[in-house]
DNA sequence: AGACTCCCCGGAAACGTTTACAAGTCCGAG
DNA sequence: CTCGGACTTGTAAACGTTTCCGGGGAGTCT
């Protein structure tokens, strides 16, 4: 009697059932060979031709149901419109794309709210993994993270006993190549953009910062020390604010959105960059080379941290037994138009140095020198 | 006999099961109350208070087998680092998550292949509905769009006669747009970077320049067309050649990636803009504002499309059995610097006109102003 | 010829949820 | 007192897949 159905209802899609019933065949033996496990010659073709005939595709809810495996992987950051989290983004999804699976985005603002809600809707399990960067680390994340119910690898600074992969920069170093290179290229008075002290980057490379200026023995200005967010916009008007209030002849941007900010409020302002004020970015994406002049940048190797970011946490979906991981992308500095004293920007004639510091020879820092 | 269980595995993880078993209810009364849908108060106690007792999250993908919704629509674009695309995802990500779902994004690169190769694993069912904007048609994609297994909305141009949920701008008007106000402003000389013919934007951009400039009844040196991709790179190459090759007093992009490129280009063989060759891009993202001096740019309504074609996928997948439809954003133009005759750019002083077209005041052009 | 192995197959359970259906309870109206 | 309606509850089926397990057939070795 039909307490089983071998023909499925009127949505007219196939099912493992429909081709079972058409090839013959139990739904064990279809399921089999549609997987590739096995049977004998005759009932893989006549599986294979009854798939093919009525157009078979398998759901991936039921699979993944049945496996306890979605392949999806998440990714959350705090911007979408930041190229840094785009280059990250590339380098992640390369690396899940070729474990077959797919990259969910989501976008926090960087708000700890969004993140501690999104670690906790993992409890879901519509994702394998998530991939998080978060730019705030509260106690709420930390106490999210560690009973997280699947994997989640963490690319950012964290503190030291937290038991979650992890990978990393650093960015406080990062900021001392850059005083490095604009102090050796003779410049004094260095302002320093900066995002929100309460962020963690915002806070280490303002540590670095003052740091790198006291190893080289010159006193800070606080008045070169400007905070907006790490956009655009805020950052052209800090910019502004700090070029008009402390006169610098270097500009250090904690990020390339702030950077090409500052190179805005500079050119408005009638500096000429680099012959006057030498710019410096964070994160070296593809917006320091955009701008004219191309921009220094601090690479903090974004795209290594994200393929690094994407293996370790396939490594911990395969086995989740692994031993929490740490590991470092070292930084380094690209040297381009913005503070390159020998450059030649031709639009504008570089006259002799007005007056102030003069232009010294870039001294042998530890840096690419990327042509122009 | 133990045919039924009644506590989960080793897993650990509680289902319906554990909190019905803890509470001394039915798993049917369990979900009933977990998705308030009645019980007795009594009742709705003790399921409420075993359920936070175990910590009961639901099982997303046993929802979504049994309610054949996913929660997830996807959006599939050529080129994730395109600011144009990121303006569109924001908007359809509001919406989107305005109705309890979650984006995710593919990049095609733009590769038809990839592109059908989408469209066929919707039939896996893993998302709820999908936004394509391609940047080629082909019969492929016809034919995969109108059997797709679940809704597809489609940015861009389409084929009057296919079935598709559809929205558009006129891009052909907004080349339109920016030569009028190139005209007005005295421009004749006015240069074309292009994306590839052989993508709809490209081409229809192409045309549109050309029936524009007949229109104003102005002779095309063929000189004056460049084409390269819609990247940056290309783009700033393209209008290098161009620039060497055929001396324009104005240069139109089809993006603003190229626009960027372009200005590079012009800014590097010292043309002065706007004063030399003035610069209009397309699709006005954020990447307009940044560059200095900022760029006039033809807006196509991205986010208006996106928000519009987010409304449409979620109305279809709310009701499968609507129409088509095609919906039209009109474009903009929003004149910046870049193309501003009156518009002082402070860091190079703008000396009396070389020669050439002596810069006419704009004429009135039903375009928005935009303060600089 | 019998026993053993190997392979293939089908039935049925399982993944975790929602929900149709039937049965039970309670209460008020007639 | 009985009947019917409103409400609640539990059983079981369903979503579509994978997989465990036992049965059976064919082949091989003794």
């Amino acid at each position: 009697m039909g307490r089983k159905r071998l023909q499925p209802p009127v949505d007219g899609r196939p099912t493992v059932h429909t081709v079972a019933a058409r090839a013959g065949v139990s739904i064990a033996s279809a399921s089999r060979v549609l997987n590739g496990r096995g049977g004998s010659a005759e009932t893989v073709r006549k599986v294979r031709e009854a798939a093919a005939e009525v157009g078979y595709v398998p759901n991936a809810i039921a699979r993944s149901l049945q496996s306890q495996r979605t392949g999806l992987v998440a990714l959350a950051v705090a911007d979408i419109g930041n190229p840094v989290y785009v280059a990250m983004m590339r380098a992640i999804e390369a690396v899940v794309a070729s474990s077959g699976r797919q990259l969910l985005v989501h976008a926090t603002g960087g708000q700890v709210a969004n993140e501690t809600d999104l670690l906790r809707r993992l409890a879901h399990r519509y994702v394998d993994g998530m991939i998080l960067s978060p730019i705030r680390i509260t106690d709420a994340h930390l106490g999210a993270l560690v009973d997280s119910p699947v994997p989640v690898v963490v690319v950012g600074q964290l503190p030291e006993e937290a038991p979650v992969d992890n990978v990393r920069t650093d960015s406080a170093a990062g900021v001392a190549l850059a005083v490095d290179h604009l102090v050796a290229a003779g410049r004094r008075r260095i302002g320093f953009v900066n995002g929100p002290l309460d962020t963690v980057p915002g806070a280490v490379r303002d540590a670095g910062f003052r740091a790198a200026l006291a190893r080289h023995g010159v006193a800070l200005d606080e008045r070169l020390v400007e905070v907006g967010d790490f956009q655009y916009a805020a950052g052209r008007d800090a910019a502004a604010r700090l070029i008009a209030r402390a006169d610098p002849d270097a500009l250090l941007c904690a990020n390339d959105l702030i950077a090409v900010g500052a190179l805005h409020a500079l050119l408005s302002a009638g500096r000429r960059v680099p012959e006057e004020v030498a710019l410096v970015g964070m994160d070296d994406t593809e917006l320091a080379q955009m701008a004219f002049p191309q921009l220094s940048s601090v690479s903090l190797g974004s795209a290594a941290r994200g393929r690094r970011a994407a293996e370790l946490l396939l490594e911990r979906i395969a086995d989740p037994s692994l031993p929490p991981r740490r590991e470092h992308v070292a930084p380094s500095l690209a040297v381009r138009a913005s503070s390159r004293p020998g450059a030649v920007v031709r639009h504008v004639p570089a006259p002799a140095h007005p007056g102030g510091t003069p232009p010294t020879p870039p001294a042998p820092v530890s840096v690419r020198e990327v042509l122009p």
